[in-house]
DNA sequence: ATGAAAGCGCTAACAT
DNA sequence: ATGTTAGCGCTTTCAT
């Protein structure tokens, strides 16, 4: 437990030959020091393997450096991999900022007591409810927030969220162009919101393109899963299924291996998201996947403005690309 | 953006009549307060909702509040839900002894970091490669840490973990106590230690009770899950099967539905770990769940008493207990 | 472009 | 059982 004395700012300042005030401003990047300065200071700094404590960072200026997400945010599904990717991706996309994530408990408590004590600059939510009462408590409080997906049209909009209706227009254009025309969208029963878009994407594509629409929606479990692609495949035996998951499109592997049906040849088959499952699928998988990667930086990069306190700026959609695999013909 | 004056421990002096220390000495509990003026105190404090300003104290008594836990443990992998549930319940073990848990990118760049600037008190890690670098990191700095899963043995043995031949062992008596003598076991290939410890938890129990072992390894995929499970059930049509986890067991339900079998009647099954496939699962599950919240518990109390840097103690063994099902006959 | 002074809120150490 | 003193390491403000 040897721990040796800490390097502090007086040290980097005297071994620079500065005073503690030009090294702080060298490292907070003001701007106002000699570029000579900045870069000897900066060498020294290297050398002594000085970092500035956080605490007294934070007594004085007010800011932690750290941001809070509640972990119940994502919840015991396999469906949910996509937010454990998206925390990941935050935490990093913090980092570059020098922000650092810190996990919260549920729970209206737990965030009351994070703004009081200032531990946290703000917060970053996700997957919202309706009129979600945190959304209101950080308001009334002045404290800075953003979030992966829509907050409500007279809040504040600090959010960043995917296009889900492009998703699937992208999805069901790929194989029109291959020649398919008629295309069997297999969905989520409408619980969320992103599902009921979906399925809008879907019809309204469709009608644009003067093709009949047949949607089949399920329940997000296993059995019905199975059955619905069963349903799916059977019928006229569509050309192409454009499903609202990965996960829907295992399915439809599962149920084209017991018809018989080679995937990517007598069935074409896309999927949305590109979780685990998405990805070891064979063939295969032409789907559309959300850039986590993106997402988590529009997020950091959102939280960053709305901790300058600017005006309201609109919420911000992404549009996922398609990556085309083997299961639409190669 | 309405930020009222900060509540200081001073406030809470003033209004309470005695000097900050002693409103110090009641939030820190030292016992060193009278009971009457501890209750006063504690009374102002609630009543001006004074929270201690972390960075203040951090500043004078070098402790944050704070352990740093890297998300690149739970890997993309559907097995690893329960890795998740694990941040999940730390940050509740956590929260109740006051502390915090700060997600950091993967690297021993960031664990550096994060030592140097002294955000944190300690770390937590899990998953642990063999003799891994980060044990040495922490080590060689004198900084605190408890791990889920085994250190080396010429490491500090600050760890928990769960008797993974111990979980094995009660799937085998339990279906052996209700007649089975024919019990396969149904396991992944030996690339963790857990592995090859619920394969010699199998054999031992096994040989301890003079039965016949039967065992099936497979990769950890779809395909090769399913096609085990198949082999699994085939052959002498063994009367038990024990899986080495719950998506094993749930692979064997999907390849007893092909052989027109019924679950808990025509066959028994057992699992381990009663992740989300495990509780999905109809008929009901016979299995031994990982208690996440008791492990997360006892990482964060060892990592409370390595934080007052007494001598080693031994790792903890957490033995799970055995939830009956309808898989093995209701 | 740089420096000096002041103090953020708290707790360790030392009184009493 | 309680109070006083000092200072943790940094940044803000105000000089120069």
């Amino acid at each position: 437990m040897v721990r040796q004395r800490r390097v502090t700012i007086d040290d980097v300042a005297s071994a620079a030959n500065v005073s503690r005030q030009t090294v702080s401003n060298v490292l907070r990047g003001t701007g106002r020091v000699g570029v000579e300065t900045a870069e000897r200071v900066r060498e020294v700094v290297d050398r002594l393997g000085y970092v500035v404590h956080p605490g007294a960072r934070s007594l004085r200026s007010l800011r932690t450096g750290q941001i809070a997400f509640p972990l119940d945010e994502l919840a015991m599904d396999q469906r949910d991999v996509l937010g454990l990717e998206f925390v990941r991706e935050l935490t990093a996309a913090a980092g570059t900022r020098g922000y650092h994530v810190l996990l919260m408990t549920p729970g209206m408590d737990a965030i009351a007591e994070l703004i009081r004590s200032a531990r946290v600059d703000g917060f970053v939510f996700a997957n919202l409810r309706r009129n979600d009462p945190r959304i209101a408590a950080v308001t009334d409080r002045g404290v800075p927030f953003a979030c992966m997906g829509r907050t409500e049209s007279f809040q504040r909009q600090a959010w960043v969220d995917i296009a889900n209706g492009e998703m699937v227009r992208l999805a069901i254009e790929h194989v029109v162009q291959r020649g398919h025309r008629e295309v069997t969208y297999l969905g989520y029963n409408l619980t969320e919101y992103w599902d009921a878009e979906r399925l809008t994407g879907y019809e309204d594509t469709m009608k644009s393109l003067g093709l009949v629409p047949r949607s089949i929606l399920t329940d997000n479990d296993e059995a019905p899963m199975a059955r619905a692609a069963a349903e799916a495949i059977g019928g006229d035996s569509p050309s192409a299924i454009v499903c609202a998951s990965d996960e829907l499109a295992a399915a439809v592997y599962g149920a084209a291996v017991d018809r018989g049906l080679t995937v990517g040849r007598d069935l074409v088959v896309t999927g949305v998201g590109f979780d685990v499952v998405g990805r070891g699928l064979s063939p295969s998988l032409t789907t559309v996947p959300v850039p986590m990667k993106t997402v988590a930086e529009l997020v950091m990069r959102r939280f960053m403005y709305e901790l300058e306190g600017g005006p309201d700026l609109p919420g911000e959609f992404i549009v996922p690309e398609l990556i085309v695999g083997a299961s639409t013909g190669g």
